[in-house]
DNA sequence: TTGTAGGCGTTATCAG
DNA sequence: CTGATAACGCCTACAA
């Protein structure tokens, strides 16, 4: 009862060839519009759905792209890519498609080699961009079309992403306008290309404004409570008088670890962050931070790769999508 | 170069028929030894790998699995679904499955059906049930295997949940054993299980203790800032000890809310939540919570959903798959 | 404008 | 144990 009807189906049911059938749906070719409408009517009642998988077959298409999450710890923590989900959801299921999800863990590429490798996938979407990126550089090789959200280096590779450079650079520039000079900045991984943007904007952030970023303020690859605890001490001793923390998990864990230290925010210490998420959204104080409307990001990656799917030329972009959210923490 | 070597080349180049490779694959019907791993060899060597679609073609299936996430903001906001994907990407990939996700907007359900209709998943998985629940309702008539994450009515719907109901009756009691008489309870949409079966978890744990939980002091369909505030008068106005809050972000503006009225928790008011989050990670004071691991949920429906799809058998199941976790909130 | 036939890469059904 | 051959459902030259 439950086997779907298919193209032959309705081509006998109305007495024509399924090549005809074919053409009524897709519009290619010239069909006679009486049987065109015929055709359309039919197949509205009765419910007839192209078999994907074999239009999948016959003109290799899946009409699925796929999309890469990194599955570390640091990283599901972050609303961002379910932020970034809806966006490219909504983008991607307009133009027909839809989304198959792959979450590669550490350096294990297997799952998106097996989505690449087995065709189930007419492009990808690499959520986040490494310095030295194995994952871009088999797309690369492997031929599909993907884009990703960062930046890298290979100007081949199509890249959209917010201005986190910019968004860096006009923070800092910012907090040093609110009279802060001794700025220490915190960051992941040093591996995310991200991280080194945005260290780029904080530096640049100085420069602007006459000076440079102090060195010995800067601790990348802060990865874990203890490392954070260290460096927090670190800061306080030092003298400096704000911190700007790369993103919200962090930034979190630095309050928290503040309160217990009784060093007081924004007091003792000025603090600032990304991503402006529900991860700090009940703090008090309420943290200055730099908001990114995700699900714009979302939509703009994956209408990027759709145009570079179906042959249109897709350019890399950066978005000026974020603005700089000032409260209570750098008061 | 990058046209993909296939079934035929492979049974060519070995001199035997595509039959016979087939079978060395998939391990069904007998081969010989020997050229068993001839093909085997070859196919590593140069390789090979089978085409999904055309597989897809032949025996009618995708490989796929659909998990359908509610697009609202309530759940965007929630790390859990998030946190889902991870067991459930596992678990699926170990089994050669590949996970689609379709995001379900208010009622419309158009994303869902497409991903039927189409034929693009082999099964699929709710994230989140419904009192009046549209999505299962058409899947269930769709015939397609199914697996919801979270309780309904229905016996024929295959479910696979935490057991929220035992979870919100123990910490009730715990609650109560710590000396609080009147609890509050804070939920929000009524039109999720999830909320109902909370409500009655926490009417047990009364019962449990020899009274009854006090109706006027039970909100749901809290779903905005507003009626936070309005409800939180009340609950202070009313003398309630306690609150208990049904999710994290909830909690959170409760907190905050708290705060801005000078309201000390634990000292004013006892709170305690759902999910013990990274929303709440960095709260002080710390929220007591009941901790799931969503990472197992999602192993769990995977699971049940593949043994569904492959004609075994399966059983709903709740989940002892919870902790409470006692923070200074209740102290 | 419409139809025929072959192909996409596998699996499954029969024979040998 | 192995091999033709026919599906699977759709697309697309090439004919008519």
């Amino acid at each position: 009862m439950n086997s779907r009807i298919t193209i032959d189906d309705v081509a006998q049911a109305l007495g024509v060839s399924k090549t005809t059938v074919s053409r009524a749906i897709s519009g290619k070719g010239r069909v006679g519009k009486e049987t065109k409408e015929r055709i359309l009517q039919y197949i509205e009642q009765n419910n007839y759905k192209p078999s994907v998988m074999a239009q999948g077959l016959a003109r290799s298409k899946t009409f699925n792209i796929g999309v890469i999450w990194p599955g570390d710890f640091e990283a599901v923590d972050l609303p961002f890519f379910q932020k970034c989900m809806v966006g490219m959801s909504e983008t991607v299921s307009m133009k027909g498609y839809d989304i198959l999800v792959s979450m590669i863990m550490g350096n294990d590429i297997s799952g998106l080699k097996r989505i690449v490798d087995n065709r189930k996938v007419d492009g990808v979407i690499l959520t986040r961009t490494l310095v030295k990126d194995r994952p871009a550089e088999y797309l690369k090789k492997s031929g599909i079309p993907f884009v990703t959200i960062g930046t890298c280096d290979d100007p081949e590779i199509v890249q959209v992403d917010n201005d986190n450079f910019e968004a860096c650079r006009e923070m800092t520039s910012i907090l040093i306008g609110k009279g802060m000079r001794r700025l220490a900045l915190l960051g992941g991984s040093s591996d995310h290309v991200i991280t080194k943007t945005r260290l780029q904007g904080f530096r640049e952030g100085y420069l602007e404004n006459g000076t440079n970023a102090e060195e010995s303020l800067i601790y990348l690859d802060v990865d874990n409570d203890l490392k954070i605890a260290s460096v927090i001490g670190e800061v306080i001793r030092s003298g400096a008088d704000g911190l700007v923390c790369m993103d919200d998990a962090l930034a979190g864990k630095v309050i928290r670890k503040c309160k217990s230290e009784h060093i007081h925010i924004p007091k003792d210490l000025k603090l600032a962050s990304f991503y402006n998420s529900t991860l700090l959204e009940n703090m008090s104080p309420g943290v200055t931070s730099v908001s990114f409307n995700e699900r714009k990001l979302g939509s703009a990656v994956a209408g990027t790769l759709i145009d570079l799917i179906e042959g249109r030329k897709a350019e890399s972009r950066k978005l000026k999508n974020y603005e700089v959210v000032l409260k209570e923490s750098t008061k």
